[in-house]
DNA sequence: ATGATTATGAGAGTAGACTCCGATTTGCTA
DNA sequence: TAGCAAATCGGAGTCTACTCTCATAATCAT
């Protein structure tokens, strides 16, 4: 949000080590799985010592966590108000997609099937869930006039919540598969589902 | 399964020790918290040694886990052919529930409950959650003539999946919610959905 | 250059899930 | 009732995420 560009040395030596320690991490859990892989050998690879780890990610799935939902949000907050509630997160998926540094993509899908693959992360990633959930049900409720716990809009939310997940889980394994088209056509045969 | 239903009293007294054990614990949890109940604290209560908890739950976990989805996969499975997906689904949904003991079923409202909320739990139920989907995909797939990994059987599982979850959400959180019902509910707007 | 601030290192320490094992009790069988 | 097998007990031990502390080194402001 504030994030001061204001490059001391200071700040830029400590966003180095925080990356290292990050992909050192990912190549680590990538490599011999997550349980299987102990902070000390995060802390050893990229050459820190072990209370360094603690201090930059407080827990061993902070290393993998991330919220790259943000923008989505904003996208959809700001759809057309003319647009139906799947038209409306089609669109803003689109946005979300196209703004998106194709560079880091790569590293966002590795973590997101870490994320959807293993128990732990799975586990901490529930109230970042949670939390979209309860989002995308307030902006959806409020484009169409409605309450937010609306069983309507709890249950288009779900629904579409549902197929999205279920594109993420395949894309997520299978690299053929492109999120972004595959999601959007998975969407396109919701468009039945409106409100008001 | 092969449930023996000859009664030693070897037997009996095990399943009765089980059944103490997992009741103090869901006692406990309740009261307490997940997190904040140690397996001492489980065996103290059970009037147990420790290693005897273990022995019937290898993990802390298995104090809670559980597998009523057997009987929804049978509903499924032999609901009539010329039902489309969401119809076979709101029929196998109706039947489990009515097949169900309501005694069990506040206890099985509170585990669902734990599941749903407690982190530790969401992610040790993953394998379940991937499992019964796999599970839905194949037998929606079969009724439909389709292959399993067909992409609008992959939506349209996402999609029913993901209201199901919703609604439950809600209920497991809303005791005056009726999880049966509302699910049909949600179900039946989604009945646009076919396949074929 | 110097003193103040901040990051890092190194290591000891805690908690709690889970394992192992020898000794004891309890139910089963003849 | 004697002997066998299974269950339990009690407790020592392991493993690892995570905490705390203090000394040292790096950066910053003046």
């Amino acid at each position: 949000m504030t994030e001061r560009p204001a490059p001391g040395l200071r700040e830029r030596k400590k966003a180095r080590t925080r990356k290292l320690i990050q992909s050192e991490a990912l190549r680590l859990f990538r490599e011999q799985g997550f349980a299987a892989t102990t902070m000390e050998q995060v802390a050893a690879a990229a050459e820190v010592a072990t209370s360094t780890v603690f201090r930059y990610f407080p827990t061993k799935e902070d290393l993998v966590l991330m919220d790259h939902l943000p923008a989505f949000v904003d996208a959809l907050t700001s759809a057309p108000a003319e647009l139906g509630p799947v038209q409306a997160v089609r669109l803003a998926l689109r946005a979300t997609v196209a703004g998106q540094d194709p560079a880091e993509r790569a590293e966002g899908l590795e973590r997101e099937r870490m994320m959807l693959t293993v128990p732990e992360l799975w586990a901490s990633s529930l109230d970042n869930v949670t939390g979209v959930v309860a989002t995308m049900r307030g902006i959806l409720a409020a484009r169409a006039g409605r309450e937010p716990d609306d069983p309507d809009v709890r249950n288009i939310t779900g629904a579409v919540l549902g197929v999205l997940l279920a594109v993420w889980f395949d894309a997520v394994r299978r690299p053929e598969v492109d999120l972004a088209t595959e999601a959007d056509r998975a969407l396109s045969q919701l468009e039945g589902l409106r409100l008001e």
